[in-house]
Formats: C-alpha cells, structure tokens, sequence
DNA sequence: CATATTTCAGACATACTGATATAC
DNA sequence: CGTATATCAGTAAGTCTGAAATAT
C-alpha cells in the first residue's frame, strides 16, 4: 500500500507493542490461572497472600491502594481468604480504625507452594529467550511500569 | 545459584517477571481505556474493529477463535457495534453458516482516530526506554508470546 | 468538624453455561 | 448423522456506586 497522502501507517494490530503486551500477559495469565487453581486461588488472591507474607501488617485500604482495587473488593477478597483459614485480621491497637493483616501457617504454606507454581510458569514463559536478552527485558519493563506510574 | 541445599528463593512478589509484566499491561490498559472512552468503545471493541479493517470477512466465530472470547461474547460484541452502525454483518453466500462482517464507512473512521490515540499510548509508554532497547523489547514479547501460543 | 477505614447493600456490565435452530 | 455457526435465555461471578458506622 504505497498511499500517495500523508496517512497514518497502519500496520497490523497484532505487530503493535501494545498489542504483544497484551497477548503475552493473557497468555502467562492463562498459566497463572492454571497453576492456581488447585489451590482454588485466583491471580489477584495470590499475589495479596504473597505481599502480606513479605510485608505483614498492612490494612486493607492500604493493600487497596497497592492494587489498584476499591476498598470494597480488598475487603470481600480478604474476608473470603480470612474465611478460608489463609489469613487473620485483628484492630491495630495504636489506630482501631485499621485492621492489619497476617497470615496463617495455612496460608503461608499455600503461598509458598503457589510461588513455585509461579516460578515454573515464568521459566515456561522465558524458556525460549536468549539468556542474556531476559535482564534487558525486565529493565524495559521496570521503566514501562515507573513511566505510566508518573 | 550456589546455595547447598536446594530452595526456593523468594523475592519480592513485585520484582518478579510476571508481577512486572502484570504491572506494565495494566498501566496500559489504564491508559487505553481512557484514551478510548472519546469514541464509547472498550479496548475489546476497538481492537475487533482494527482487525476487521485489515481483514474484512471474518466471520463471527473466527472472530472469537482468534481472540480467545466465548462465540457467544463475540456475537453480543458484533450485534452491539452492529447496532451502532459501526459494522455490518451479512451471509457469505458460498456458506450461509456464516455472517461475515466489514465495517461501515463511520466505523473505518472511528478505527482509524482511535488508531491515533493507541500510538499516542504506545509512544508514552515507551518515551523512557531507550532507542536501541525497543527492538529487542518487542522482540522478546513475540517470543514470549509464541512460546505460550505452543 | 473533616478525614480515613471498614462494611453493607444494590445496581451494573461481563462472562459463562445450556439449549435451540439452521446449514453443511 | 455429526459438526459448525449463530443466537437466545438463564445464571454466576466480579466490579462499581452509594451509604452507613466507627475511629482519628
């Protein structure tokens, strides 16, 4: 298509970044989603269990705001994992509006199991990358996220 | 990894590959659904329209094969831009099975604004990251996602 | 009094499942 | 007859909005 006028060169929607951004994060999520259903755990359940393990003690507004999820949806997720015996929620006696969050040692065995769930997943992902292209790739992703962050 | 018995080391959920790849698809996804919230159009909805123009005839099912959606989202997706007058649906005589779908002149004209706006979203996403690291960026994506797609 | 956290309740848009009609 | 396409209808799960109660 040698089009004579000044026109927006519209190559296939496929071969955008945009677009390959999204098809392999659907495909890892499809992985993921996978992978964590024998722990009956969705992706977003697992990584909140994942953050509490290395940062105890947060609120759930606080892990709201972390997510990017309403305070609503935090608090019914962490109610369904609190029901399940995976975490406990008590007042923070310095500030009773606040409920910190911990795990249980249900729930960090679970955690600990998801996480070479995931582990496995990214290796599959990476698997086929030259060893040496994989920093590089994680760096252009470090950038991409603190650039649409700012 | 010179540890002598063999463990899972666990870093930061957030400094994984896949929590990082997460990170960066939902900035911008962020980013598009705002950018395509002008035209009424959910980033599902812009991205049929784009393949339709570079590929007209597709039939509904192919469609949702090709991206991974239920026939039944797919046909709601169409009847609903269809609705709008954004496309049309009609049989293909050779197997009337088939609707097959073109977009009309108004939905040639969305798809080609909202093309404008996802290069805007692409150049912002990527203004940080050098020059000489896109390529290779967009490279390791299609690997990614080649590995996944087998 | 103004703000922050948590929770409840209802509305909403989406997606999934099952079933049907038609064409090949 | 078995398969593929499209559509209808009912259901389920998820998210969003508004509002309330409590604490600071």
């Amino acid at each position: 298509m040698a089009s004579p006028k000044k026109s927006v060169k519209t190559v296939s929607v496929e071969a955008t970044t945009l677009y390959m951004l999204a098809a392999a994060h659907h495909g890892v999520r499809t992985q993921i989603e996978a992978a964590l259903k024998q722990f009956d755990l969705t992706p977003i359940q697992y990584t909140v269990l994942s953050v509490i393990e290395h940062k105890p003690g947060l609120s759930s507004a606080a892990l709201a705001r972390r997510f990017y999820v309403s305070p609503q949806n935090m608090g019914q997720l962490l109610t369904l994992l609190e029901q399940r015996g995976l975490l406990t929620r008590a007042e923070n006696p310095e500030n009773r509006r606040l409920l910190i969050v911990n795990l249980t040692e249900e729930g960090r065995s679970i955690q600990a199991l998801g996480a070479i769930q995931m582990q496995a997943v990214e290796r599959a992902a990476l698997k086929n990358v030259p060893a040496d292209s994989i920093d590089a790739f994680r760096d252009t992703l470090s950038i991409v996220v603190n650039t649409l962050r700012s």
